[in-house]
DNA sequence: GATGAATGAGATTTCATTCAT
DNA sequence: TATGAATGAAATCTCATTCAT
């Protein structure tokens, strides 16, 4: 979402990079409003102040909107998982770098994620439909599962965690935006705290 | 789904309590196969063999028949986990029951819970737009809060409690009914413990 | 287009087969008046006073329409120029008889054909692409190749031949269509003149 | 297609010639390949290299741009039919030579009259809408009818003599360009036979 | 002029809902 | 009440044309 390379750009590509930026946070905002199915181009576009022809100029459908928009979030929260993962001296600590990673992550974007809904309308539970977390949750499963096969964790049950760890600090994390004010730390301590406080208590996994 | 009240119904009755039955069930499956958005009547009524117009002798729309799911759920599993709590002699019992409860309720209705979709289809990962979360959403978070409120759980963050323990139960159900064979007292027994375990070491809520 | 199954049917049968042939009349009429590229399925349906969504009730597509419509006029010509091949004594014959169901057959169907257009449109030279066109095409080609190569006709060139005598008949046959009154004897007389008339002068082919 | 005024012109002028040119070019190619329905004016730009904006600096739309098509296949072609049809000794001699320069001039722009296609494609049985083809049959109609009025043939159906003709020679002339090799000669005679075996055949018309 | 992104009218198609039988 | 075709609003997508650069 951040324009990196700083080259003399044309106001012809500004406006393009603008667009497909414009395009990307609208439908992060409406994906996270309605969720996948609900949401329409139509909602995205209207957003962005485009015709909605234009929408077609950058991306050829709503599914390749939703795979770039899982690029995007890939391209910029993995660095961040990847070095919580590669960096932390145990499992406490990268458990509470990824959720707190992914807390500043969501919050920073708040403006984009939690735009202000129609009142009246069905307020899902949770979407996860929404392009981040299906990455979210694959590459934290991936790390989990990692470091219970690594040995660095006793031998419970990976897949169980991994949801387990994940399904919990989505829900805090949402839970968490709809506060006021914000409490990333807040947020953090409770889900690490919910997290780890468990893991010991988990049966051992028999080989 | 069961017809607990066994009063002697004329034919006509019989096949109009059948139909909605069918409806329902039907229903059940579909909104867990492709979510409230993606699921059409037509997805729904062809399960059941009826006309696409019989489904508005039932329900006036496809909103009404998503309440009168979420009523259905409530309707059969308030009791149960009503009785949880009121027979649980302490909160540990309270959960363990509860998720027992939940769980065994999964399992049951298996195959409307966790159909098989067309491989090679986007899987979402998780529906919550289904009637039965819902429900059990906001009860178990009342549940939560009363206890809390009770004082027989240290003073924590009784949305966020609730929230994660609802978070974590339903990713480790929906694991469990994916494997073979389905392990109720396993799946219980972890969910169990991460939430038992995670609650002694969260931060205490100032009053 | 001719219901030829005489069994009782209800009402709803009746509406439907009389909406299915509707649709097929609107659609022969506007292939020949916009050809099939310029059609829409729009021009099909506003002419047949049904709902636009009603057309998918019957086919999946424009394109499938337009088999449908191939079909139709195949199933209703085959026999018919089949006749002619079987029955015809020699080529001479065929050719007239041949001429004469198209252009008998093009005469029945005017109304439908030659439905009035808006005036100041551009007039296409012609139509081609009408599924009776590519039909008839084919057919007849493929019976005066037989017929050269069984030997009936001196060896000339099979496929200029078929195909000289095919967009003669079909120019003929419209400019038939567009005069007053409808002379299909005219018509068929000039016709069969031309082609049988060219025959005996054409170079033989050299096997 | 050629530049036939050799007057000195600026850069400018060359570039604009040039370019005026290549956009017909790659119409007569695109509106032979797809039809004029079909074809896009992208399709057009595409082939020329040009930006699509530009187009509309040499045509205000595609329709002119037929249009244009149809006025530089006059250009082209009325001189030599005009040639012929007034140095001809008589009617042989002009549909001889006048079937010949039609023949002549689409096997030199062979490769824009008959663009291969992907293949399994639907393929049209002719594209009538095509400038050229819309200024000959005009042209060699209006002739025709001259020669029988000036009583240079027996009274028969000019219209019908000129559209049989025309189509006749339109659809060899297609024949001889899918064949290899390209037979001018021989495709001339057989369409010319065909035609002039045809009129002594013909009915008289009662004036 | 050349460029190519933006525009928006209009085409195709889906689907919740209605309604005649 | 059951049926299933009809409806039409709304969604997706295309493309001739415009316009800022």
């Amino acid at each position: 979402m951040t324009n990196l390379i700083a080259l003399p750009l044309g106001k012809r590509e500004v406006t393009k990079a603008a667009n497909r930026l414009a395009i990307l946070e609208a439908a992060q905002a409406v994906f996270g409003e309605l969720g996948y199915e609900a949401a329409t181009v139509r909602d995205i576009i209207r957003r962005t102040g485009l015709a909605s022809g234009t929408f077609y100029n950058y991306y050829r459908s709503k599914e390749e909107l939703f795979e770039a928009l899982s690029d995007d979030a890939a391209r910029r929260l993995r660095p961040i998982l990847r070095h919580q993962y590669e960096t932390a001296p145990d499992f406490q600590a990268y458990i509470y770098g990824a959720v707190r990673a992914y807390f500043s992550f969501m919050a920073q974007e708040h403006e984009t994620w939690q735009a202000k809904r129609p009142v009246g309308e069905r307020q899902p539970i949770m979407h996860a439909e929404t392009p981040e977390m299906t990455f979210i949750f694959h590459e934290v499963r991936d790390s989990i599962r990692a470091v219970i096969d690594r040995g660095d964790v006793r031998p419970v049950d990976a897949d169980y965690l991994a949801g387990a760890a994940i399904a919990l600090a989505r829900d805090i994390g949402q839970q968490m935006l709809r506060r006021r004010p914000i409490d990333i730390d807040g947020a953090t301590n409770f889900a690490v705290k919910m997290i780890l406080g468990g893991v010991p208590a988990l049966p051992t996994l028999k080989p």
